[in-house]
DNA sequence: CTAATACTTGGCTATGTTGCCAAATAAGCA
DNA sequence: TGCTTATTTGGCAACATAGCCAAGTATTAG
């Protein structure tokens, strides 16, 4: 296979799996418009300020957050608000599932099934 | 937190999950438009064939594609073709990174880094 | 029925991920 | 300076993932 198809492949799916957890796409949601510190992060996730911080630092590394000291605190931001669409991607993905779901139970429920 | 709120960045991780891999957004991408059977999709990614069964349960089982018997064959199809808006996302974000990577190199390049 | 083809499943190993705790670092305050 | 607070880093255990091979299933062809 192409060796750069292949690496444009890999390049996304470094995003992507970047936000494949409940954890980051809860920080992404929170950080939409303002900036947030480690600390009011963690309050919303309630999980060790440590795996906060090691999350945020795979956000960081896949170049979806910046970060900025301001004294003794650091706070994280969005370096491009674009990936607020993922959601809306998601959620068309589970809603088409919910609707072919309820289709299926519909058919279902006429005596479709045997 | 809340228990519903919970839940629903665990569904959006797991649709999210799901594509987070180079050789399934290779049959994401390999899926518009058009169905393929199992073996059109080991061709072009040269994996074992069980390797990519197992990526397109992956994907099934996220509701992303779907399957359908053809005599030997079964050929998978996207279930929702705006999955594919998830590689404009990735891509805007890859994009945005390389701006502000050119950025930095040109500030340094004028002997802004010291 | 037998053989061949297309696919899936089970099993295994290697590798990656997530969480916590403890220790290190950094900035502001007394 | 030494103390406190905020954050990061290292280490480790538990668990998940990705790949291959071998074996199982299913459908068509002979």
């Amino acid at each position: 296979m192409d060796t750069e198809r292949k690496a444009r492949y890999e390049a996304r799916a470094r995003i992507i799996k970047a936000l494949a957890h409940p954890a980051r796409l809860l920080i992404v949601d929170e950080l939409r418009g303002k900036s947030r510190c480690v600390c009011e992060l963690q309050a919303e996730l309630e999980l060790d300020m440590s795996t906060v911080s090691k999350h945020l630092s795979v956000l960081k590394n896949a170049g979806i957050v910046q970060d900025a000291k301001k004294g003794v605190q650091v706070y994280y931001s969005l370096r491009c608000p674009c990936v607020t669409d993922f959601f809306q991607c998601a959620e068309k993905v589970l809603l088409t599932r919910a609707r072919d779901q309820a289709e299926v139970l519909g058919r279902t429920a006429r005596g479709g099934l045997r």
